[in-house]
DNA sequence: AGACGTCTTGTGAACGCTAACAATGGAAGG
DNA sequence: CCTTCCATTGTTAGCGTTCACAAGACGTCT
């Protein structure tokens, strides 16, 4: 039984133009010193045969892989999925990478891995000698281990870590964590509330630390209180509620929220609705994420854009250009935007109206 | 310069161990007749050195390129993307897939192509090709594409047909299409209702067409009409919002409609504000796809469930199969679900009342 | 005892492509 | 006219793995 084999290959195509192996492998890869009238004639041959490279022979023989792997944390993906919490990542990142890369010529391939396992390095080294990624994306938390990009590094992968905010190893890509949470709190101080409270994600994503920040300077620089005003959730629905209560069941509690993921602010419009609030005449909350779900409540949620295809996709360009140009200086800023809806309004003026 | 290479390969492992290249390969692959003493003496140094096949290798000298590739539409995951449909399809398409590869040393990849294009052959053949899979899982409506799935029949690469309810060439999965329709109708007749409307998806689906039979069979079996009580959609808002207008605006307009997507749904609750009908008061929806944003609806949606990362699931299970057991015949079929949520209720006793 | 079969291990070639180097030809410079 | 150099093409080897086949060990049957 003869095996079953890639029907037109590089051989193929050099009998056709009548020239060696390596011209048509010039052609290909687009290499200098090529005649004009030669690229021709070998073009020629490879759009009639419809020949395309095997990239496991380009892999085998050549340096290159055409593959990016995009690292996600396997805990939080799976979890996210089973519980279908629509989080979208997964879609914005596969699709602004994807599309990033077949502009290239290359393949964008997800592999999930726990960041807080034992055998990180092992499951790692596993999944780089079996791909041979020319370049890794990191998400959160994994932009963050230190075993990750060390690792990354000495193999020297060119690798970006996505939502950093601090520059290292490999490219560093924020997107304006500290800068978001002053605007939002900003756009909720403009509305005249002087309470902002602040549902944070979980202290492993230091991007949480981030948010709290900017919402800490936007209060400050407007003579504003912060203590007893933040709450911690996990980015999911039932920390949400636990969080939401515990902020407005203070005595004096805020009538505005800045909550770190758009369940969060889901579950803080469900706890309003508990103590007979109405959002926004009583209350005003700004999410971040801006997953498609948040259009669709009542009312629609005013939510920071997190521009997560657009940051993934510059990544790529990155590690891509990574084998000629030198390494960018410094963290890149992808900018976010608010986008208001009907989540946000001027802070009710009677105080007592809330227990409506 | 040296050329950057895997550190550990076979090589190593086989001297490590003091055997041929071949028998480390027969270890790796699980290969029968090797004496249990001398694969625990390989697989020990294996384990010590941290080997792992390189995928290219693999395929570069044998059958297998433990890559799975998933074909979806462009044109439509890429405008579902821009607009932030939210459809999830290839959340739960490529973690239900990636999973199961997973478990079994597989790899998914994702790859775009445009059903409707001329040249759907040429790409296809180059992304073949370039990747060699294994085998190849088609999502709707690539799955009724004949010129696809002639090339894969024709490459003798394994391949399943996802949401097709017709035996043919490679394996077919549905999800019971007309079985779901005809249940949530049935749903609705049992709740009372005798004039039930449905907004199916378009033509170039032939799911679409499955789920207008099913409705049609519940309503016939009831003794119910159905005329004049369907609209055509493309799953998308605001072609809902067009549909459920065509159907609402009637001398007799319906008490519950079926739509054939969760966007064209929530487009039908926005109809009925605009017509001052309370959802369920006044109208019963029924949505199909249950993606995460009809939780947090007002009222949430009554959904049927497709299964869908289960049935990725199933198929990459039947591809890795197909190399040693023989094919199964007939569809596969991979049971939905249909959950109650807030937007169903009995029908309304009075006419007259729905313009309050 | 010899022939034969089966289980176990090893050897050489091949997969499709590119890196490194060699060879050719013509232009530029003396 | 000869050397030198560069642009262009070709040749060889090798990437890491598996296939096909060979060879050895050992047991079984006649």
């Amino acid at each position: 039984m003869a095996r079953r084999r890639q029907s037109v290959t590089i051989k193929h195509v050099a009998a056709d133009a009548g020239v060696s192996l390596q011209t048509v492998s010039r052609v290909i890869n687009d290499e200098p010193n090529v005649r004009p009238a030669m690229r021709a004639r070998v073009q020629a041959s490879i759009d009639k045969l419809g020949y395309t490279p095997s990239i496991a022979a380009q892999r085998m023989s050549g340096s290159r892989s055409y593959l990016i792997m995009a690292l996600n944390d396997r805990e939080r993906t799976i979890a996210d999925w089973r519980e279908r919490r629509g989080t979208d990542w997964v879609d914005q990142m596969l699709l602004g990478g994807m599309l990033t890369c077949a502009e290239h010529g290359y393949r964008m391939i997800v592999e999930l891995i726990d960041t807080h396992s034992d055998h990180v390095e092992r499951e790692l080294n596993a999944a780089l000698t079996a791909l041979q990624p020319d370049g890794v994306v990191l998400t959160p938390p994994h932009s963050e281990n230190p075993l990750i990009t060390r690792l990354l590094a000495e193999r020297g992968i060119p690798f970006a870590r996505i939502g950093s905010n601090e520059p290292g190893p490999g490219f560093a890509l924020t997107m304006g964590d500290t800068r978001n949470a002053a605007d939002a709190t900003r756009h909720l101080i403009d509305l005249g509330h002087e309470r902002i409270g602040m549902i944070a994600g979980p202290d492993s994503y230091s991007l949480s630390g981030w948010r709290i920040e900017g919402w800490r300077l936007a209060l400050t620089e407007a003579g504003l209180a912060h203590d007893g005003l933040d709450a911690m959730g996990d980015f999911g629905f039932e920390s949400g509620l636990k969080a939401a209560r515990a902020l407005l069941g203070q005595d004096d509690p805020p009538t505005a929220i800045v909550a770190s993921s758009d369940q969060m602010a889901l579950a803080t419009m469900d706890v309003a609705r508990e103590l007979g609030l109405t959002v926004p005449r009583d209350l005003s909350v700004i999410s971040f994420d801006n997953t498609p779900i948040v259009r669709f409540t009542d009312p629609p949620l005013t939510a920071v854009d997190q521009p997560i295809a657009e940051t993934i996709s510059r990544a790529v360009e990155l590690i891509i250009r990574a084998r000629r140009d030198a390494a960018p200086a410094g963290v890149i800023d992808v900018e976010g935007a608010l986008v208001e809806r009907g989540s946000t309004a001027a802070k009710p003026h009677m105080k007592g109206v809330k227990r409506a």
